[in-house]
DNA sequence: TGAAATGTAACTATACTTGTTACAGATGGC
DNA sequence: GCCATCTGTAACAAGTATAGTTACATTTCA
């Protein structure tokens, strides 16, 4: 219980919403696909609500929906969404400015940092959640994935 | 204390051996520099010299220094002595295998992974750590990492 | 009005990262 | 040979993030 699964999830409950279409779905029956408690569930649409690429209804007949086409549904915007999307961290004190290395060094990493997230931002724009669903739905991710 | 700042930490104490050039250099010396423990350091060079990028003696007059000149040691040769490379996580629990979509997600999620992680190490393998020392001296770091 | 759903707070368990102390082993200088 | 000095590593503490769980107020429809 460790590494960030928020993405692995989202991709999860967003492809089961596209698959079930135009209604509301519990979110009991999501947590029953992605194996775990409704509470989880619940948690990570509300960060996807907030990103306004769900919508929900409260009370009886409740549930939510997505609130775009999946074509319409980049993975970089989920990604977003859930992720606070560094590919890795900073230091975590700052270091001696005595030093040459140490007192350039962390404006240096900061623009590695912005690169390298933005790369990853820009390939996972590359695909859609509709990607996603057929992959899925066909069982056929073999060469799916461009090199 | 959270997020990895092992690559951040590599990179600064890779820098300063590649500045310090071909002697010995003492944890405790960059350990001021970065400012933290020196154990840290000797745990973080551990990682370095498995990786073959850092060589190390024991003993009075002992130390570490690089084992390649800073040109050689491209930016992923780094990231993948520290990091697992994982930009994100799979499902903790594997999913429910009665539902269309929990049966064939992971699979399509494992290849979006191994696709993402490929995309970074290919981004940083554009970069040396003689590029970084180099930005790092010259505290010139802007328009350096082109878009 | 009541059943059924969401939204959210609070708590626990687990695991990872970092910092720290302690000590065995290696090495060079005297 | 002895000793100061360094590395390598184990062991432990502290802080923090994720995930799972229970509980409950609120909303909504029939």
């Amino acid at each position: 219980m460790a590494a960030n699964s928020q993405f692995s999830m989202a991709l999860h409950v967003l492809a089961y919403l596209a698959m079930t279409g135009d209604e509301n779905v519990k979110s009991d029956c999501i947590a029953e696909s992605v194996n775990t408690n409704a509470v989880v569930i619940r948690r990570l649409l509300g960060q996807l609500r907030e990103a306004g690429l769900v919508r929900s209804q409260t009370g009886a007949a409740g549930g939510t929906r997505l609130s775009r086409p999946p074509q319409e549904l980049q993975l970089c915007d989920i990604y977003k969404a859930v992720c606070d999307g560094k590919v890795f961290a900073l230091h975590a004190r700052t270091p001696n400015p005595e030093c040459p290395i140490g007192r350039n060094i962390e404006a240096v990493l900061s623009e590695l940092q912005s690169a390298i997230d933005r790369s990853v931002v820009e390939r996972l724009g590359e695909y859609s959640l509709a990607d996603i669903l057929t992959m899925v739905e066909h069982n056929s991710f073999k060469d799916a994935w461009s090199v």
